[in-house]
DNA sequence: TAAAAAATAGAGCGAGCGTTCGCTTTTAAT
DNA sequence: ATTAAAAGCGAACGCTCGCTCTATTTTTTA
């Protein structure tokens, strides 16, 4: 599903490219998992056909969100970037805010899941490079609705809005509690909360200034070592990394 | 004006109190500032008058926007929270446009300012200071206008987006300049750009998620300090600093 | 105390918003 | 080919938006 600690240890490919691969959340399966998980809000009842209208909608919705913003996005605009008629919108959508809504669900189920592969490695080492690769990985390749979520947090529904840092807080905090188990005794280092916040930037960095990145000469994997890479300086463990620079 | 090179060498106290004390951009000389920018756009002639509704003006649409953003927060909404009539508010202001475009060229003038500040030094170390120091405390002392911007480029016009995208850029470049000054030859050196990237990541941080740091235990000098101990840890350059843990 | 400036309340404008619904077209199983 | 169900359409609805304007009152200034 993700990057597993056997090819973080063996991978002489691009781990980016071994993720991509392997990831779940991509094309007519991420709009499936979408339409199973919203049966009851959308009115168009196959699936074939609700699929290609969602694929429109989240493409035409990030599209214009990502120049105008959502809130000034209005329905006609994203009728004519879809080319479909309000009507054919309102069968697949309950409504606009729905739309938001759907976004924070999605990262919400993609952010668990990477924790999730995380835990399961006892190796905190391991583990802190599955969270780390997972959340960059995952976040370049669903750019949009990572970027989506952030900047629109606002247009959500209060509960949701919750919802949305609270993906950020776990996110951190699980960042934190291995980058505790991994720092040495010396007194010289960084604190374990101020190292994690520094990498949760670091990752949104990257996915928040996607314009600054898209013709990078530095690939994802290079920037996920040189961030790998820094967190072990700041906590005094300096190491060669396990996978080739 | 700002920090001074003289501050950072000698200081006892808090820089960022010292820095507070000298800031020019607070209180009435903030809003006078305004004025005095956009005199042919207002139609309040006295300065005094001015002041008094351009406060009320920006705080509220700080107040509303952070809540539920600039496009959903109307007029009405601010004539409310100013207690402003709506003739009242359209005395102080052209239009709604116009107050994004105003916290922009704010932000610019202060962002400016610390640059200049920061090239007028030598050594590139005190320069860094600086730079870093006057980007974290500006950002601190306005964290709403910082956080407006940052927010809101959507909603400014065509030219004023880019010359909002442009001020990060000065801001990464200018420090991309100086840690390339001061990075060691070592080839186990992060390189500077990604290092300068990390650096304007973790001042970004503070001021963009407010809510975690408003109460926190780490004061904004001690991350100021975590974050200069840090860049000289990515550049091999261990140096204890000169002001006080 | 009077002229000037500021501010108010709020009706009203045209435009555009999110959403609905009666209708037509397409699909797919016979 | 037939036909019922599903999908898709787009004009129309009620409402709110940014903004203007007028008549009137309040505050300031000299």
């Amino acid at each position: 599903m993700s990057v597993t600690a056997q090819q973080i240890l063996q991978s002489n490919e691009s781990l980016y490219a071994d993720f991509c691969h392997d990831f779940a959340y991509q094309g007519d399966a991420l709009y499936g998992l979408i339409f199973e998980r919203n049966k009851d809000k959308i009115k168009v009842s196959k699936e074939k056909f609700a699929i290609k209208n969602l694929k429109k909608i989240f493409d035409a919705t990030f599209q214009l969100s990502s120049k105008i913003g959502f809130q000034a996005m209005s329905l006609r605009d994203l009728s004519t970037e879809t080319g479909l008629s309000m009507g054919g919108l309102y069968s697949s959508i309950s409504n606009k805010e729905a739309i938001a809504v759907i976004v924070k669900d999605v990262v919400s189920v993609v952010c668990a899941e990477i924790v999730e592969e995380a835990r399961e490695q006892s190796d905190p080492k391991i583990a802190l490079q599955i969270l780390m690769r997972g959340y960059l990985y995952a976040s370049t390749l669903m750019q949009p609705w990572f970027y989506f979520l952030y900047f629109e947090t606002k247009s959500l529904p209060q509960a949701d809005q919750e919802g949305s840092l609270k993906i950020e807080l776990i996110q951190v905090k699980e960042l934190e509690t291995l980058i505790t188990q991994l720092t040495s005794s010396s007194s010289s280092c960084h604190k374990a909360e101020f190292v994690a916040t520094m990498a949760l930037s670091l990752i949104q960095e990257r996915y928040l200034k996607h314009w600054k990145y898209k013709n990078a000469s530095e690939t994802i994997d290079e920037y996920a070592n040189n961030c790998l890479q820094l967190i072990y300086r700041a906590i005094c463990l300096d190491e060669v990394q396990p996978c080739k620079r």
